[in-house]
DNA sequence: GCCAGAATCATACTTTTGGGTGATGCAAAA
DNA sequence: TTTTGCATCACCCAAAAGTATGATTCTGGC
């Protein structure tokens, strides 16, 4: 990090000692304004693809899973299942869940009602920090839950 | 696709009005150079970084790491690999679906868009029998395509 | 060159999920 | 007895998922 930044920096200090290149050149000469914005656009479409580039090639901010994923085998682990405690209802319909059920079917395998199955499945996610059903599944296995 | 090219164009067009803009008002109230470049050059930078980051999305066809990672332990079983055959863009978008992602997550992540992704969700549900994501996920598991 | 399959995307529509809030009853623990 | 956790359900709303259909583009193989 410390060193983007000094090459940021970097960047910023040629730019402009270009910039003032350009203008001197540009009071010296009277290159026609046109041509001088020309350039400077050019030159910070240039710099901003740069950076661009540059944002998009360090930050992997979305699967945190997957490098787990990648860790674990599959090795239940006692001490995660403590952490993340479901009910046995809850722990009932993540099950269903997992075997790839909706939520309606679920609601007439345990004879309740749709609505229960769904507050059922939100705190699940609750506990296990979802967001989806697809993702509780995956998470519940990395526990050792299913 | 059409509604991204017009997009490039709206912007294409603000762009050359802002410019015009700025230019009268330069000629107008006689700004000062520096703060018509400084506008220039910012904007340029901004549209700069908007190109490089559009142009490093398209080039990258996930280097199947995902896909291998989605992998489990479970051997696969060529004959019915065989059976249920899916493309490898389905594959990809099955194992991603597998890992706990939404559908837009993973048009982002494959650069596709959230339609594509639905079509070739589609077309694994179909070729996988079933109705549900889940339900796919599970029988691909079952399978030993995951 | 032509063709099939694959990948892409759009539009329109329906169904399923999920979030938030609130309410009730029940049973065990404090 | 009061509190607490659990299970149940309702209503509303928003978002995500899924279905159907049609179209374009690209590529590999014949």
């Amino acid at each position: 990090m410390k060193s983007t930044i000094f090459w940021y920096g970097l960047a910023m200090a040629i730019l402009l000692g270009i910039l003032k290149t350009v203008e001197y050149q540009f009071l010296l000469r009277d290159i026609r304004l046109e041509v001088y914005v020309g350039i400077v656009a050019v030159f910070f479409v240039l710099l901003g693809t740069w950076i661009g580039w540059k944002l998009t090639q360090k930050p992997e901010p979305l699967p945190s899973t997957i490098v787990e994923i990648a860790q674990t085998s599959a090795e239940p682990k006692p001490e995660l299942v403590e952490k993340y405690r479901l009910s046995k209802r809850e722990y009932e319909v993540l099950a269903l869940i997992a075997q790839g059920y909706s939520n309606q079917e679920i609601a007439e395998m345990l004879f309740v009602s749709l609505n229960t199955i769904k507050t059922h499945s939100s705190n699940v996610f609750l506990k296990l920090d979802a967001k989806r059903r697809t993702q509780a599944v995956q998470k519940a296995k990395e526990i050792g839950l299913l």
